[in-house]
DNA sequence: TGTACATCAGTGAACGCGCGTTCACTGATGTAC
DNA sequence: TGTACATCAGTGAACGCGCGTTCACTGATGTAC
């Protein structure tokens, strides 16, 4: 069952996908290999054909998830919408958002348990914290550069933690209040006046 | 050894209690019974004495959680403060609540994990969330009520964001920075002009 | 180019470990007389 | 009030299960001649 070389890396690229996924769905702990390998069409047995220990696709699968999430986030937003700050709030913060856990994403799918991961995952995830803060303060280019990072800074955590709560939420309107709410009032702080 | 009803129920209320900060520390699934009774001095065969499955112990320590953790944030802050916004929100973010996740906020700790746990669980949660919105949005006296409510919502949001975020940084200087800064912009929403 | 062998991705079963849970037992307390 | 018994919180060992991991085996591909 020997396969090529091309082969063999899709499907180690299959099986990280994959995780990513199944790690954003389910949580890092409640997603076992067992799952990973079977939502890939495998076996548990092939995983340490491509993986040292769980431990290290899981640092692989957050490095990927925190890296696509930064890049989805800005290539959600249409061509020309997209030097504005407030495309990428709107459709953050949105239920389709909020209900698509699985690719949306990674820090308000796994923020807490992203606090626990060990220092390379942390590291990476920080990277992308960081990537998305400067992607959003660039877009505010009417103001000093320090200004527009910590607006920056708090529009990001404005959005993680709305997504994050509308997710708790168990009643379907105060969920979209605290998605509408937030996004109304970083809004307000966008537009002038 | 059977004990007095009254040693019956502190013991169970430590139980809870030890659980509250164990789970903080280390994420629901990741807690498990027999450390729980450990530290509580327990062996874990004395649990189910208290409580019929861990999903019970979870479902109570999640709630006791919640609401000691918008409880905990209104007490943080000096009497004379109470009436201020900036000094719930001073509190909040910072490293001091960062670094002290046992006893810090709920939200922060465990906020991706909420949001994958049961309807009972998230119900409990959101009802806190919205205590703390609601209580916060009070002390917004100068503005109409719908719309001190909705800062309220941007308020909470980021800070809960912030301080998840603030744990994910690996860089002391960047993690800081998250933390200061959102607490300056939020600031600057309070202070009029 | 064709043949013989080595490689190694994938299979499926097994392993040990930690977990949630159960259980026979203990013995101090509460209760019935 | 004093005695005899029932209760039941706590102990410590055991259970089954799912997990991460290992392993002997398979067989299609890559490689050496």
């Amino acid at each position: 069952m020997k396969k090529s070389k091309a082969e063999t890396a899709e499907t180690r690229r299959r099986i990280v996908l994959t995780a990513v996924a199944e790690i954003r769905r389910k949580g890092i702990h409640e997603t076992s290999i067992a799952d990973v390998m079977e939502a890939a069409g495998l076996t548990q047995g092939a995983f340490y054909r491509h993986f040292a220990s769980k431990e290290q696709l899981v640092a692989e699968a957050c490095n990927e998830c925190t890296l696509a999430s930064v890049e989805d986030q800005l290539a959600a937003v249409s061509p020309d919408d997209r030097t504005r700050a407030e495309a990428i709030v709107e459709n953050y913060l949105s239920t389709a958002h909020r209900d698509d856990i699985a690719t949306g994403c990674t820090f308000a799918a796994l923020g807490s348990e992203l606090a626990r991961a060990g220092e390379e995952t942390r590291a990476a995830a920080s990277e992308r914290v960081l990537g998305l803060v400067n992607a959003i303060a660039k877009r505010f280019d009417d103001m000093p550069l320090q200004e527009a990072k910590a607006r920056a800074v708090l529009t990001v955590s404005a959005m993680v933690g709305a997504v994050t709560m509308s997710r708790i939420m168990t009643d379907p309107t105060a969920s979209e209040a605290i998605l509408d709410d937030t996004r109304t009032e970083l809004a307000k702080l966008m537009q002038p006046g």
